[in-house]
DNA sequence: TGCTAAGCGAGACGGTACGTCAGGTCTTGAA
DNA sequence: TTCAAGACCTGACGTACCGTCTCGCTTAGCA
């Protein structure tokens, strides 16, 4: 969008011209880069808690002052150093089965919980324990991942894979919930065999003598 | 009371030292009951992040070095404190299905994350990103529960409702994780009908046209 | 270690017969010799100021109340470890002359102030600011050297080198005085040749034309 | 000298932008005034020992934190404190006689050591041992004060009333040691009597036949 | 081109909490 | 009964970051 064309523009023009632009938005200071940088920097060498803005502010060369000018506090700050990077985008598969774009789905989910970058990243979204800057984050993350998941559920439908009536959110919950439980709660790893089961327990019965007791549905 | 018995005892188990047999009792202070507690409605009131050691003495009447001396931090002292209170115990159901069982489980996680009392308590678990102490009591909650929950398995095998390979842990984890998503990240609530899908969809197939459309595994 | 066999052993020798006798005459605990011992070596390693209790409980194995039970506090101690050395000792000398005499004793307080081990606690005795513990001793000790020199000025009246109505306070008060200035304020060597002219400074007049000047007195 | 200049200036600029000439001195915080009094205030009070930075930070109605910004310790700041306040200033009498003059200076320092406000000081002065930064200022104190009192000794050469090469670091250590061993050490009152005897002994003979042996007195 | 307003660096500040050290007191078991 | 051991409260330590503030410089966009 505007913003990554902003960002490359600035990075190949010169400081006097790439600011002045930045600065027309009033969106941020002018070391705005270099600020969301450090706090991902840090974010991921020390995690959530440990990430102060006082260090920000100096790896970033910036003063403490300018930080606050601009973001009231830790929280937003890295909202903001997030939504700049790309770190959490999701590309929605498109593999013509429901099986193999679940698996696909998935197999992000875990990367990202798991990845060393991008790890940390989804360990902070849980850290304020939903009540702050971050949860806000995390809620709009996930609502705007089903946002661009429905295609893909809609594809299913048409596919006569999936009843018109499921839900898709319910479905992702399962999958996704699964993953971070067992990657964050349980700290096992999250290997592609996991996912596989995962994908499969949702999408067949998972008693065998179920189906024969309750019919199909 | 206990003590002094005990001190009859002490006399054969070891020779070096006489004064060790306070030590005996020496999992924690004195005050350990209203440290614990304030410990809990500190958690309940401020969140993890804003529960301070400084306090907790104050309102458990009890100096910072005292706490100190029996925990070395806040994580390990939130910990000690949530094993002694009874607040993440669960009650294993058995209603006589598997369905039933397992609507009860996902019901009581449901009121262990959504409680006024133990919600903080879940976050809390969280709020480390699985770095800390608080993760290992999440890990040592959730393998505990686990291990509980098997004869609640057992049974549903032996009534021939759950083919006998079935991992319990990944059935536990999708429901559990799918409630844990919708509250926390979500911020949604998580009603008897949700909790209902929830155990629906992982017992039966999703898609009503996915057993026609792919082989048995 | 070494250390539990060999207090083992100890108290196993001695405190049957040693201690029944110490604490008979209820001067001191058990230990106090190596409480004392401990003490000074701690009070010439750190100085008075990072003297502490605690310190002297440990290197003398022995339980901080013990201390506590025996002296009120630091400075008390630390006097009865003093007095138990024999590091405030003086001796008189006796060398024939008045000049000779007071060139000796000027000598041993040099020594006393700066020698490595009488240093520190030179300087301990006046850490206190004149009131507490440390400078009762050490007005003692002052008043100990007076009476135990008197024989000293005694025998120079005696010979004439003194006139009968000189106040001997005033002349140690003189050589002492610029001895403790030089070495503890001005932090400056007192050499032999210092200490002769210090107390040549007393014994003749200074000002050479000062009789010719001013009236008898 | 800049400071003096400086703060001149600032008392007749206006009372509005008064507060930036804070920038100009940088040498302390805004309220050091009043930090620097109440050290003294509490030194007077308590003793060097007993003295407090966080007492002195909450009668100086400033944060702790202020104090440790501009002061590494306790030292220091008292060092600074007795520095800004003319506590230790002398002045050099000029009675006309070197006799006079001495004895006014001895009862300067007997003043000073015995003074309800400057007693304490120079109590304080002698906690540290010798070790310390008071030690440091102790020093640089009677160096000070040692060239100060240079031209009093040269009047007194000008005068015949002393040997050219007399050192007068000799007589000073002579007269202020008797001093302060009499207050400091023996806890004896240093009236006016005393301060003459002492200056007198040092002006002449003290033993009565001595003078006989070595000329007129 | 010069004025005005915003951004910014600098750095001091009050404040909360940290985790530690040492001073003394108290309880309680062992000799 | 005395003594020793360890837990305890208390006060202070020195530090890290918090979030706020003022000041004066720089810079950018409008007049």
């Amino acid at each position: 969008m505007g913003e990554s064309s902003t960002s490359s523009t600035s990075s190949t023009s010169s400081s006097t011209s790439g600011s002045r632009r930045r600065t027309a938005g009033g969106t941020g200071p002018r070391a705005a880069e270099r600020i969301h940088e450090a706090t991902l920097e840090l974010l991921i060498e020390r995690g959530y808690q440990r990430l102060t803005v006082e260090a920000v502010a100096q790896r970033a060369g910036v003063n403490k002052t300018t930080i606050y000018r601009w973001w009231p506090s830790k929280g937003p700050l890295l909202r903001a150093a997030l939504l700049r990077s790309r770190m959490l985008d999701i590309d929605i598969p498109d593999t013509g089965t429901l099986r193999g774009d679940l698996i696909a789905l998935a197999g992000q989910m875990a990367r990202l919980v798991n990845g060393e970058r991008t790890g940390p990243v989804a360990r902070a979204m849980l850290s304020g324990g939903g009540h702050d800057e971050l949860a806000l984050l995390a809620r709009g993350f996930f609502a705007d991942r089903l946002e661009q998941e429905r295609p893909l559920f809609a594809r299913a439908v048409a596919r006569g894979e999936l009843a018109p009536d499921t839900d898709p959110a319910l479905l992702v919950d399962l999958i996704a919930g699964a993953v971070w439980m067992r990657i964050l709660l349980r700290q096992l790893p999250a290997e592609e065999d996991f996912v596989e089961a995962v994908v499969d327990a949702v999408l067949r019965p998972i008693g065998v003598e179920l189906a024969s007791v309750e019919g199909p549905r």
